[in-house]
RNA sequence: GGAGGGGUGGUCGAGUGGUUAAAGGCACCAGACUGUAAAUCUGGCCGCGAGAGCGUACGUUGGUUCGAAUCCAACCCCCUCCA
């Protein structure tokens, strides 16, 4: 492997985050030699980022920790058109009002990962809205038009994958390119930003905005992708049984959190605590020496350290404490899934399978009548098998009724 | 505008008049084994009901029939080719 002098390639590529990159030679002189600035581009398609982003936002990250200035650029202007890349349909156009949602609530994950401010290496944010809102379409299709042939986009993965499919790409998808690739050209001339970041999907996107700064500026800039994050046994990572893990509290609790990284499987522990997290390598590697169920051992390490970078040191503790309590000593932990229930109902008698549901375990009552059936129910650590059971006032312990769906899934029901 | 093909449960995909709530795979849930891992095995996987059962369901709306996802008509949407 190629000795690298930078530190910033030295972190990226001994930690993982290397999948391709366009002359990563020139890259890492620059890099070694002054301070550079790189971006990632995030559409505002949801109000909350998940673990999926999360690599690139480590990269920003480990940008900032090597003393280099990361953009964090909104596309909102990106958003409105939708990107095609890697997805075989289209995706519904989301409106201006949910966009703005959105990019307020994503910017909460990004204030935490990183320093954002008007330092040297602080991150800044910005938003491709700006100008790509501003074009008129004449003078866009000149501007930018005569630097793309069809031929060549027709070439591009994120294309070709409709086509083969025989999925409609709509001409609006089709410009997404474009548009991703005079965002680069307009950070580099605004910012002196040479270097864009992002998935392994967006590596068409991204030499198409390499190649436009080359042609219309002659400024050698540099992309840089991660590969596809998946777990060893093949699931992209990120979904669970509740679905996406989500990096903003008020979609997943600190609490989830950790126990998304508590149950990454044996296989995959090096490499997530070096990409999530930034415990340095050497250390890595004398954890991940252990074997067998000593890893668990490490898996708390790991779910600690990605739980406090989001979260902070204090949730993190607490979601430890609260595993600790509930799994190891059967018991309960202040950062359990609570939902409250009517004290009234409750001393009136109340069905088990409408505390299953209460907790969302369940979608229906026969859903939760056959999680009975199957033996995954327990009230309180004692099992019950009969889906007539009630609950009642005697239940509680501390307020509360601790109410189990298999071995993962706990919650506490709250008299209120 | 013309010709042809197609729309089935979370997804892929069988099914072309009746024991079809609809094969099978995947995903997902639970159980067993374990280490809150993986792999494997077992069960479950539309709603309501304790249960027999009832109600909904195969793009939409009508029709034929004792009986339709399956046949007919109109409409909507998608794809391919031609203009």
């Amino acid at each position: 492997m190629t000795e690298y002098k930078s530190e910033l390639i030295k972190t990226l590529v001994s930690r993982g985050y290397l999948n391709q990159a366009t002359d990563i030679e020139g890259l890492d002189e620059a890099a070694a030699n002054k301070r550079i600035t790189g971006y990632i581009g995030f559409d505002m398609t949801a109000d909350s980022l998940h673990v999926g982003s999360l690599v690139q936002i480590m990269m920003l990250r480990r940008m900032q920790q090597a003393g280099h200035k990361p953009i964090i650029l909104v596309g909102t202007g990106t958003t409105k058109i939708g990107d095609p890349s890697g997805k075989d349909q289209s995706r519904k156009m989301t409106t201006d009002a949910a966009i703005a949602a959105n990019k307020a609530g994503i910017l909460k994950a990004f204030d935490k990962l990183l320093t954002i401010g008007d330092g040297p290496a602080d991150a800044i944010v910005v938003d491709n809205d700006e100008w790509l809102s501003k074009f008129g379409y004449l003078e866009f299709l000149r501007e930018y038009g005569p630097h793309f042939t069809i031929n060549r986009m027709l070439t591009f993965e994120s294309v070709k994958l409709r086509l083969d499919r025989e999925q409609p790409l709509t001409f609006l998808e089709f410009n997404y390119m474009l548009l991703q690739a005079v965002d680069f050209l307009e950070l580099s001339r605004r910012y002196d930003c040479t270097l864009q970041l992002g998935g392994g999907d967006q590596w068409g996107n991204i030499i198409n905005g390499v190649e436009l700064c080359r042609r219309i500026d002659q400024k050698p800039v540099f992309g840089f992708t991660t590969p596809l994050i998946t777990t060893a046994s093949g699931a992209k990572m990120g979904k669970t049984e509740s679905g996406a893990i989500w990096l903003n509290e008020d979609r997943l609790s600190p609490y989830e959190y950790w126990q998304f990284w508590r149950n990454t499987e044996d296989a995959d522990v090096g490499r997530f605590l070096r990409l999530f997290t930034d415990v340095p390598l050497d250390e890595i590697a004398e954890l991940e020496k252990a074997e067998g169920a000593a890893l668990n051992a490490v898996k708390v390490r790991l779910a600690n350290e990605a739980t406090a970078m989001l979260h902070g040191a204090e949730a993190a503790r607490e979601a430890e404490e609260t595993a600790q309590a509930t799994f190891a000593d059967g018991g309960t932990g202040g950062a359990l899934p609570a939902f409250d229930i009517a004290a009234s109902e409750l001393s009136a008698g109340m069905p088990v399978l409408a505390l299953l549901t209460g907790a969302g375990f369940a979608e229906s009552n026969g859903e939760a009548k056959r999680l009975v059936k199957g033996g995954g129910v327990r009230v309180n650590g004692e099992v019950v098998s009969d889906p007539q059971t009630v609950i009642t006032t005697g239940d509680l312990v501390d307020g509360a009724i601790k109410i189990s769906a298999g071995k993962k899934r706990h919650a506490l029901a709250r008299a209120v």
